[in-house]
DNA sequence: TTTTTATTGTATCGGTTAGATACAATAATA
DNA sequence: TATTATTGTATCTAACCGATACAATAAAAA
């Protein structure tokens, strides 16, 4: 088993950490990132701790990138949990007798944490998965098949999705979950199932280029046997 | 100068505050309660920090409590604030000054802080604004007449004001902005102040009496020429 | 080549909502 | 009793959404 080693406490802003919801859409389903922490059965999101001469998003923005390969990311704050009760010193210590690692009862991990979490939109087929030192397992997971996660970290995934979902107009254009270009199709199945719900076909088309955002593009042949929908890009600001 | 007892490092988490845009009306003008540290001509919002061994929400709670006096409060988490620059050392030390107290280089104080931000919305009429131990002058202003805030702090009652605005149809019922019995026209101005535009009367009465969630009390003779208003309150929950 | 099939793009109808306007009701004053 | 300012409500119209209809069309089937 690989030695680990720890983040080490002068770096870090103590008590404090960050989390996010990283979401993409394969083309059907939104998933979002989730990582195992090595033969622990432990499930995270992903998340990380912030330097003491870093700003909050900056290291969000990093971790991020770190994880997911991107550069261009559209991340939003979506809510601070500060429970009390924010600690489970069962998973580090896991990890830790996984990697054979001593701990201390009062190493700064295992202090009370107060998360910041964040939710993230990017571009799905883009991305490569990079586990990081303590995980060595990370991947999409669709909302309804996610497995237990730590913590709070199942409450974040709803905070985030019901940011989301409030935003989803405002975050339309710049949205990272599509494909340059894509069909009107594809943008119904991303606020779907982003909405958690059926939306109606005609009038959604209507209401979307009402909008004035999406540049008409050629027609995409499937090869499937009827009228070959037009592809559209979001207009450049 | 009465002299001063900083908050002890050992009591809370360092790095992070909290502060609280505490929102009232005064029938006329939306206000918030800002803070003046004695004769240092800094002004703040109302802020503090949190105890090892306490929830996030209830040390909020509490600070704006304490301020107030009032239990019975609105609150709701904005935006946390971490911009690495969040840090002014002349602050903390011009107030130290004031109270010929000595303080330290590397006080936990004056650290860089990372900040939640909170909105309360709380009934003008029923609060005796407290001073604490550092500030002496505790105040409403009215957001068009701010005076300079350090820090961030007008980011913050900016930000506030915007998530208030965005809530402002579900954080109707129950809000405290009034008192018991008010007229569809004191509804009004609190929508007109809090949205900063001016609303339509005959469709802001049409859409409220829709919500069905007003009961209609008596009139209300003012001793003006014309027509007396009802009298109205929320429908209990 | 023609017919069939599934999907797309758009138009139209009816119901709901908001702004604009109108107007009756009314409390106090002139 | 007439006047004044405001309130409560109705009506007209424009904008928007769901429902429905239907023509256009890409490819397969006949």
């Amino acid at each position: 088993m690989k030695k680990i080693v720890l983040p080490k406490k002068e770096d870090f802003i103590p008590h404090l950490a960050y989390d996010a919801v990283i979401f993409g859409f394969n083309g059907t389903e939104l998933k979002i990132v989730v990582l195992e922490y090595q033969k622990t059965n432990h499930f995270a999101l992903p998340g990380g701790f912030v330097q003491h001469n870093q700003n909050l998003n900056d290291a969000v923005y990093q971790g991020v990138k770190n994880r997911t390969g991107l550069a261009n990311i559209q991340l939003e704050q979506c809510h601070t949990f500060g429970n009390q009760k924010r600690r489970d010193k069962k998973v580090l210590k896991d990890i830790c007798k996984v990697h054979d690692h001593q701990i201390n009862d009062d190493h700064w991990l295992l202090d009370r944490f107060i998360s910041v979490c964040y939710y993230a939109l990017i571009n799905f087929e883009e991305v490569t998965l990079q586990p990081d030192e303590l995980s060595d397992s990370i991947g999409w997971y669709s909302l309804d098949e996610l497995p237990e996660l730590i913590l709070d970290h199942k409450e974040m995934v709803l905070k985030a999705l019901e940011v989301l979902q409030k935003n989803i107009d405002e975050k339309l254009v710049g949205m990272n979950l599509l494909p340059e270009k894509f069909t009107m199709k594809d943008l119904q199945n991303v606020y779907e199932s982003i909405l958690q719900k059926k939306l109606v076909r005609t009038a959604f088309q209507r209401k979307i280029l009402a909008k004035d955002i999406l540049v008409r593009h050629e027609k995409k042949y499937t090869g499937k046997a009827h009228k070959a929908p037009y592809l559209y890009s979001f207009k450049p600001a």
